[in-house]
DNA sequence: AGCTCTTCCTGAAAGC
DNA sequence: TGCTTTCAGGAAGAGC
Protein backbone atom coordinates (compact mmCIF):
# COMPACT_ATOMS: atom_id res chain seq x y z
CA UNK A 1 0.00 0.00 0.00
CA UNK A 2 1.69 2.78 -1.20
CA UNK A 3 1.89 6.02 1.15
CA UNK A 4 4.76 8.94 0.99
CA UNK A 5 7.81 6.68 1.65
CA UNK A 6 6.23 3.89 -1.17
CA UNK A 7 5.68 6.76 -3.68
CA UNK A 8 8.92 8.78 -3.31
CA UNK A 9 10.88 5.49 -3.61
CA UNK A 10 8.86 4.91 -6.83
CA UNK A 11 9.58 8.29 -8.20
CA UNK A 12 12.98 8.28 -7.46
CA UNK A 13 14.00 4.83 -9.34
CA UNK A 14 11.51 6.67 -12.57
CA UNK A 15 13.47 9.87 -12.23
CA UNK A 16 16.77 7.59 -13.06
CA UNK A 17 14.98 5.72 -16.28
CA UNK A 18 12.60 8.37 -17.31
CA UNK A 19 13.80 12.11 -18.26
CA UNK A 20 15.13 12.00 -22.01
CA UNK A 21 12.74 9.32 -23.28
CA UNK A 22 10.13 9.95 -25.34
CA UNK A 23 6.85 8.58 -25.60
CA UNK A 24 5.29 6.43 -28.65
CA UNK A 25 2.60 5.60 -27.85
CA UNK A 26 -0.09 4.58 -25.63
CA UNK A 27 -2.22 0.92 -25.05
CA UNK A 28 -4.46 0.71 -22.78
CA UNK A 29 -6.37 -2.67 -20.78
CA UNK A 30 -9.26 -1.54 -18.28
CA UNK A 31 -9.94 2.24 -17.51
CA UNK A 32 -12.56 3.04 -15.15
CA UNK A 33 -9.54 4.63 -13.24
CA UNK A 34 -8.49 6.69 -16.11
CA UNK A 35 -10.28 10.34 -15.81
CA UNK A 36 -9.87 10.44 -19.83
CA UNK A 37 -8.60 7.62 -21.12
CA UNK A 38 -8.45 8.98 -24.83
CA UNK A 39 -6.54 11.77 -24.26
CA UNK A 40 -3.33 9.89 -23.30
CA UNK A 41 -3.41 8.80 -26.35
CA UNK A 42 -3.78 11.63 -28.06
CA UNK A 43 -1.79 14.26 -26.18
CA UNK A 44 1.29 11.72 -25.03
CA UNK A 45 2.86 10.67 -28.16
CA UNK A 46 5.71 12.11 -29.50
CA UNK A 47 6.52 13.93 -26.46
CA UNK A 48 9.80 13.96 -24.32
CA UNK A 49 9.60 12.95 -20.39
CA UNK A 50 11.44 16.08 -18.77
CA UNK A 51 11.97 14.98 -14.79
CA UNK A 52 9.51 12.81 -12.61
CA UNK A 53 8.15 14.41 -8.99
CA UNK A 54 6.29 13.63 -6.21
CA UNK A 55 3.28 15.48 -4.77
CA UNK A 56 1.93 13.59 -1.69
CA UNK A 57 1.12 10.46 -3.11
CA UNK A 58 0.38 11.78 -6.74
CA UNK A 59 3.37 11.20 -9.50
CA UNK A 60 4.21 13.76 -11.38
CA UNK A 61 5.32 12.78 -15.15
CA UNK A 62 6.09 16.40 -16.55
CA UNK A 63 6.93 16.22 -20.37
CA UNK A 64 7.67 18.52 -22.76
CA UNK A 65 5.49 20.17 -25.25
CA UNK A 66 5.34 18.74 -28.38
CA UNK A 67 7.38 20.65 -31.01
CA UNK A 68 4.87 20.96 -33.90
CA UNK A 69 2.18 20.99 -31.39
CA UNK A 70 1.28 24.06 -31.14
CA UNK A 71 -2.31 23.77 -31.34
CA UNK A 72 -2.65 20.98 -28.96
CA UNK A 73 -2.27 21.26 -24.96
CA UNK A 74 0.60 19.77 -23.04
CA UNK A 75 -0.50 18.90 -20.37
CA UNK A 76 1.45 16.30 -17.33
CA UNK A 77 0.73 12.77 -16.66
CA UNK A 78 -0.87 12.32 -12.80
CA UNK A 79 -0.57 9.12 -11.68
CA UNK A 80 -1.74 7.70 -8.40
CA UNK A 81 -0.99 4.22 -7.10
CA UNK A 82 -4.06 3.73 -4.63
CA UNK A 83 -3.77 0.59 -3.21
CA UNK A 84 -2.28 -1.94 -5.47
CA UNK A 85 -1.10 0.27 -8.25
CA UNK A 86 2.56 -0.53 -10.04
CA UNK A 87 4.16 1.85 -12.21
CA UNK A 88 7.40 -0.25 -13.56
CA UNK A 89 9.74 0.21 -16.92
CA UNK A 90 10.54 -2.97 -18.64
CA UNK A 91 11.90 -3.96 -22.27
CA UNK A 92 8.55 -4.31 -24.30
CA UNK A 93 9.44 -7.68 -25.27
CA UNK A 94 9.13 -9.04 -21.44
CA UNK A 95 5.30 -10.20 -20.90
CA UNK A 96 3.54 -7.93 -18.20
CA UNK A 97 1.73 -9.16 -15.44
CA UNK A 98 -2.29 -9.88 -15.00
CA UNK A 99 -4.21 -6.42 -13.98
CA UNK A 100 -1.52 -4.37 -16.27
CA UNK A 101 -4.08 -1.89 -17.65
CA UNK A 102 -1.82 0.92 -19.17
CA UNK A 103 1.36 0.55 -21.59
CA UNK A 104 3.56 3.55 -22.51
CA UNK A 105 5.81 2.57 -24.92
CA UNK A 106 9.08 4.28 -24.86
CA UNK A 107 12.19 5.59 -27.70
CA UNK A 108 14.72 2.95 -26.34
CA UNK A 109 12.45 -0.13 -26.98
CA UNK A 110 11.18 0.07 -23.16
CA UNK A 111 8.05 0.65 -21.72
CA UNK A 112 6.17 2.30 -18.66
CA UNK A 113 3.88 0.32 -17.52
CA UNK A 114 0.91 0.56 -14.65
CA UNK A 115 -0.46 -2.42 -13.02
CA UNK A 116 -2.97 -1.87 -10.75
CA UNK A 117 -5.16 -5.51 -9.63
CA UNK A 118 -8.16 -3.30 -7.32
CA UNK A 119 -7.90 -0.21 -9.37
CA UNK A 120 -7.91 2.10 -6.97
CA UNK A 121 -5.27 4.57 -8.42
CA UNK A 122 -6.42 7.50 -10.34
CA UNK A 123 -4.46 8.47 -13.90
CA UNK A 124 -5.34 11.57 -15.50
CA UNK A 125 -3.65 14.37 -17.54
CA UNK A 126 -2.89 18.14 -15.88
CA UNK A 127 -1.96 21.24 -17.12
CA UNK A 128 -0.20 24.24 -14.94
CA UNK A 129 -3.37 25.05 -13.59
CA UNK A 130 -5.09 22.00 -12.59
CA UNK A 131 -1.80 21.01 -10.94
CA UNK A 132 -2.01 23.61 -8.71
CA UNK A 133 -5.47 22.93 -8.13
CA UNK A 134 -3.92 19.93 -6.87
CA UNK A 135 -1.42 21.27 -4.84
CA UNK A 136 -3.72 23.45 -2.80
CA UNK A 137 -6.33 20.96 -2.29
CA UNK A 138 -3.15 18.94 -0.52
CA UNK A 139 -1.88 20.05 3.10
CA UNK A 140 2.07 20.42 3.35
CA UNK A 141 4.29 17.39 2.77
CA UNK A 142 3.98 15.48 5.67
CA UNK A 143 7.91 15.38 5.39
CA UNK A 144 8.59 18.70 5.18
CA UNK A 145 6.04 20.36 7.38
CA UNK A 146 7.00 22.61 9.79
CA UNK A 147 6.26 22.85 13.46
CA UNK A 148 4.13 25.62 13.15
CA UNK A 149 2.17 24.55 10.35
CA UNK A 150 1.47 21.31 11.36
CA UNK A 151 -0.18 22.78 14.76
CA UNK A 152 -2.33 25.08 12.90
CA UNK A 153 -3.12 22.54 11.01
CA UNK A 154 -3.98 20.03 14.22
CA UNK A 155 -4.38 21.82 17.33
CA UNK A 156 -8.20 22.37 18.15
CA UNK A 157 -9.62 20.24 15.55
CA UNK A 158 -12.85 17.90 16.87
CA UNK A 159 -11.57 14.81 14.86
CA UNK A 160 -9.43 12.05 16.03
CA UNK A 161 -5.85 12.26 15.41
CA UNK A 162 -5.82 9.33 13.02
CA UNK A 163 -8.34 10.83 11.08
CA UNK A 164 -6.34 13.56 10.89
CA UNK A 165 -3.48 12.11 9.91
CA UNK A 166 -5.27 10.27 6.93
CA UNK A 167 -6.46 13.24 5.64
CA UNK A 168 -4.23 14.46 2.83
CA UNK A 169 -6.00 18.12 2.96
CA UNK A 170 -3.72 18.32 6.54
CA UNK A 171 -0.65 17.01 5.50
CA UNK A 172 0.19 14.93 2.45
CA UNK A 173 1.48 11.75 2.50
CA UNK A 174 0.91 9.75 5.56
CA UNK A 175 -1.24 6.68 5.57
CA UNK A 176 -2.51 4.27 7.53
CA UNK A 177 0.64 2.07 8.32
CA UNK A 178 2.94 4.81 9.33
CA UNK A 179 -0.26 6.68 10.69
CA UNK A 180 -0.08 3.78 13.37
CA UNK A 181 4.00 3.68 13.45
CA UNK A 182 3.99 7.71 14.12
CA UNK A 183 1.43 7.49 16.98
CA UNK A 184 3.18 4.51 18.77
CA UNK A 185 6.68 6.21 18.42
CA UNK A 186 4.71 8.90 20.07
CA UNK A 187 2.92 7.76 22.47
CA UNK A 188 -0.68 8.65 21.73
CA UNK A 189 -3.61 6.84 21.18
CA UNK A 190 -5.03 7.00 17.45
CA UNK A 191 -8.67 7.77 19.34
CA UNK A 192 -8.04 10.57 20.99
CA UNK A 193 -9.45 14.36 19.96
CA UNK A 194 -6.63 16.60 18.50
CA UNK A 195 -8.44 19.29 20.73
CA UNK A 196 -7.45 17.21 23.41
CA UNK A 197 -3.95 16.77 22.48
CA UNK A 198 -0.94 18.85 24.54
CA UNK A 199 0.81 21.18 21.93
CA UNK A 200 4.27 19.13 23.30
CA UNK A 201 2.32 15.52 21.90
CA UNK A 202 1.57 17.46 18.51
CA UNK A 203 5.04 18.44 18.62
CA UNK A 204 6.54 15.11 19.05
CA UNK A 205 3.89 13.84 17.03
CA UNK A 206 5.08 15.98 13.74
CA UNK A 207 8.70 14.79 15.00
CA UNK A 208 7.81 10.97 14.76
CA UNK A 209 5.93 11.21 11.44
CA UNK A 210 8.89 12.30 9.86
CA UNK A 211 11.35 10.56 11.72
CA UNK A 212 9.27 7.09 10.53
CA UNK A 213 8.75 8.76 6.94
CA UNK A 214 12.35 9.12 6.46
CA UNK A 215 13.33 5.79 7.65
CA UNK A 216 11.51 4.61 5.41
CA UNK A 217 12.24 6.51 2.43
CA UNK A 218 16.04 5.39 3.23
CA UNK A 219 15.13 1.65 2.92
CA UNK A 220 13.14 2.03 -0.06
CA UNK A 221 9.46 1.79 1.49
CA UNK A 222 7.60 -1.06 3.48
CA UNK A 223 6.48 -3.65 0.97
CA UNK A 224 3.09 -5.59 2.79
CA UNK A 225 0.97 -6.82 -0.06
CA UNK A 226 2.05 -5.53 -3.51
CA UNK A 227 4.45 -2.63 -3.29
CA UNK A 228 7.62 -2.70 -6.02
CA UNK A 229 9.67 -0.03 -6.88
CA UNK A 230 10.03 1.24 -10.65
CA UNK A 231 12.82 -1.96 -10.83
CA UNK A 232 10.24 -4.22 -9.71
CA UNK A 233 12.00 -5.06 -6.03
CA UNK A 234 10.00 -4.71 -2.40
CA UNK A 235 11.13 -2.34 0.40
CA UNK A 236 12.71 -3.44 3.68
CA UNK A 237 11.01 -1.49 6.24
CA UNK A 238 8.10 -3.94 7.40
CA UNK A 239 10.85 -5.44 9.54
CA UNK A 240 11.23 -2.19 11.24
CA UNK A 241 7.19 -1.92 12.20
CA UNK A 242 6.26 -1.70 15.64
CA UNK A 243 2.87 -2.25 16.13
CA UNK A 244 1.15 -2.16 11.70
CA UNK A 245 0.65 -6.19 11.13
CA UNK A 246 1.36 -6.80 14.98
CA UNK A 247 -1.80 -7.59 16.85
CA UNK A 248 -1.64 -9.88 19.34
CA UNK A 249 2.70 -10.09 19.83
CA UNK A 250 4.33 -7.47 22.27
CA UNK A 251 4.90 -4.15 22.64
CA UNK A 252 8.96 -3.32 21.67
CA UNK A 253 9.04 -0.55 24.61
CA UNK A 254 7.11 -2.65 27.39
CA UNK A 255 5.93 -6.08 26.17
CA UNK A 256 2.20 -5.28 26.40
CA UNK A 257 0.15 -7.01 23.53
CA UNK A 258 -0.63 -4.67 20.64
CA UNK A 259 -4.18 -4.29 19.72
CA UNK A 260 -6.28 -3.65 16.78
CA UNK A 261 -9.58 -1.55 16.66
CA UNK A 262 -11.08 0.36 13.81
CA UNK A 263 -10.52 4.27 14.28
CA UNK A 264 -11.82 6.53 11.73
CA UNK A 265 -12.91 3.86 9.56
CA UNK A 266 -9.33 2.11 9.79
CA UNK A 267 -7.82 -0.78 11.23
CA UNK A 268 -5.41 0.97 14.25
CA UNK A 269 -2.69 -0.87 15.87
CA UNK A 270 -1.87 0.35 19.28
CA UNK A 271 -0.40 -0.79 22.17
CA UNK A 272 -2.80 -0.16 25.24
CA UNK A 273 -0.14 1.06 27.73
CA UNK A 274 2.27 3.35 25.97
CA UNK A 275 -0.59 4.94 24.38
CA UNK A 276 -3.25 5.06 26.66
CA UNK A 277 -7.06 5.63 25.34
CA UNK A 278 -8.87 8.79 25.95
CA UNK A 279 -11.26 9.15 28.58
CA UNK A 280 -14.75 8.80 28.03
CA UNK A 281 -16.35 12.68 28.55
CA UNK A 282 -18.49 12.93 31.29
CA UNK A 283 -19.21 8.61 30.71
CA UNK A 284 -20.31 7.22 33.89
CA UNK A 285 -18.61 4.16 34.81
CA UNK A 286 -16.84 2.12 32.55
CA UNK A 287 -18.96 2.26 29.05
CA UNK A 288 -17.14 -0.80 27.52
CA UNK A 289 -15.81 0.49 23.53
CA UNK A 290 -16.45 -2.63 22.01
CA UNK A 291 -18.84 -1.16 19.44
CA UNK A 292 -17.23 -2.47 16.26
CA UNK A 293 -21.04 -1.56 14.71
CA UNK A 294 -20.90 -5.09 12.76
CA UNK A 295 -24.37 -4.73 11.00
CA UNK A 296 -25.73 -7.67 9.44
CA UNK A 297 -26.62 -7.88 5.75
CA UNK A 298 -29.90 -8.29 4.63
C1' DA B 1 -19.14 23.25 8.53
C1' DG B 2 -17.00 19.41 10.19
C1' DC B 3 -16.73 14.62 10.89
C1' DT B 4 -17.58 9.73 10.11
C1' DC B 5 -19.16 6.05 7.24
C1' DT B 6 -19.69 3.73 2.81
C1' DT B 7 -18.26 2.70 -1.73
C1' DC B 8 -15.22 1.21 -5.36
C1' DC B 9 -12.18 -3.44 -6.49
C1' DT B 10 -9.73 -8.07 -6.19
C1' DG B 11 -7.40 -11.81 -3.96
C1' DA B 12 -6.18 -13.96 0.31
C1' DA B 13 -7.73 -15.96 4.24
C1' DA B 14 -11.14 -17.15 7.51
C1' DG B 15 -15.54 -19.44 8.35
C1' DC B 16 -18.85 -23.07 8.04
C1' DT C 1 -12.81 -30.36 0.98
C1' DG C 2 -15.04 -26.60 -1.18
C1' DC C 3 -17.92 -22.87 -1.43
C1' DT C 4 -19.14 -18.38 0.77
C1' DT C 5 -18.05 -14.46 3.43
C1' DT C 6 -14.98 -11.12 5.25
C1' DC C 7 -11.27 -8.10 5.10
C1' DA C 8 -7.59 -4.89 3.50
C1' DG C 9 -7.54 0.44 2.56
C1' DG C 10 -6.88 5.72 -0.56
C1' DA C 11 -9.89 8.95 -1.43
C1' DA C 12 -14.41 10.54 -3.17
C1' DG C 13 -18.99 11.14 -2.00
C1' DA C 14 -22.95 10.35 1.01
C1' DG C 15 -24.89 10.89 5.36
C1' DC C 16 -25.38 12.77 9.93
Amino acid sequence: MPELPEVETVVRGLQDLLPGRSVVSVRLGKTDFIDNPAALGELLPGRKIIQVNRIGKFIHVQLAPNGSGHLKPAPDLIVHLGMTGRLVVRAADEPAPPHTHVYFELDDGRELRYTDIRRFGQMFLAADEKITELRERLGEDALTVSQEEFRRRVAGRRARIKALLLDQSVVRGVGNIYADESLWRARIHPARLAARLMVKEIDRLRQMVQRVLGEAIRLRGSSISDFVDSDGQPGGYQKWHRVYGREGEPCYRCKTKIRRVIVAGRGSHFCPRCQPPPRARSGRGTKSRKETSRRRQG
